[in-house]
DNA sequence: TTATTTTAAGACAAAAGACTCTGTAATTAG
DNA sequence: CTAATTACAGAGTCTTTTGTCTTAAAATAA
């Protein structure tokens, strides 16, 4: 697996967040149903992205979470950082410690492109990008559903 | 991590034996040592290689493991392909069983040309093609060794 | 205040990945 | 034939990831 299923799972909640109505909270329950990924384990992600400050969330009734900023400010790369962290996209392909423009292995040049390419394409894609895209061609966030399902909650 | 442990070792080691003579099976023991990777462990990585026919080898004195084929046929996509297995480029980056061009997540177009790009890579890239430009340079494949290192032995 | 709804936090369990160990089979050298 | 050297096979351990469960804390509504 290229990202991990904890970030696979950030993704889709962040997208579904970007979904939803400026300042209205949605609860993680609702979420994780429509989303079909398990309640807890999706609430310990979306607590990473809180605490990076990519969420705010509410306690109590009419609670839930939020993007703290506009999704067309919120880039596929933040989430990524947030849960699979900045070694991902930095570390050396056969492992070596330190290597780098000073002391390379013979795979760093071509793995550093590699790497830039993915890192490009989550940087120049934000949450709302991709909700527009969803929207226009109707495509999903889950196994069954489609987007129209989701705006109509 | 974008590979696994396993196939960072089995990059690193693939990489060591075609700087080896043809013909000759050089035993695990050593090649664990100088990349000082655990013998067991290895041992294990390289029997996946050789049950996917990219090793041949042999027991008893002077036997050991080696490259079926000359290194310039054989690509670093043959050595993730056999260890990471080919779901590794093929898995929807929201994790949805099938997606594809025909049943897109909004993720889809822009996840197949990432993942096409690493493809590419791995597969325009040879085994010889990494260790010429390793001693050209003078690169490494182990934390502080160099390839004069590898090839004095 | 009390009951309800929600996130937060942490312990716990299961599965996968990374690694170790022990023994066996094949091959060679003496 | 015997001893040494090597890969092979499988069980076992440790760690990380994934996932579950329980309790606490915050907020609201009645």
């Amino acid at each position: 697996m290229l990202l991990s299923k904890s970030c696979v799972y950030g993704l889709r909640a962040a997208l579904f967040l970007a979904t939803r109505k400026d300042g209205e909270y949605t609860p993680i329950k609702g979420m994780s149903e429509k989303l079909e990924i398990s309640f807890h384990f999706l609430t310990k992600i979306l607590q990473q992205l809180t605490a990076e400050g990519i969420l705010k969330s509410y306690k109590g009734p009419n609670g839930g979470v939020k993007l703290t900023k506009p999704g067309h400010e919120v880039t596929l790369m933040d989430i990524v950082l947030a849960i699979d962290g900045p070694k991902l996209l930095t570390e050396c392909a056969l492992g070596l410690p330190g290597c780098g423009l000073k002391n390379p292995c013979p795979l760093h040049d071509k793995w550093a492109e590699t790497r830039d390419s993915i890192r490009d394409m989550l940087e120049n894609t934000s949450l709302t990008d991709l909700v527009r895209k969803g929207i226009e061609e109707n495509l999903r966030l889950t196994d069954d559903g489609d987007f129209e399902d989701l705006l109509r909650i």
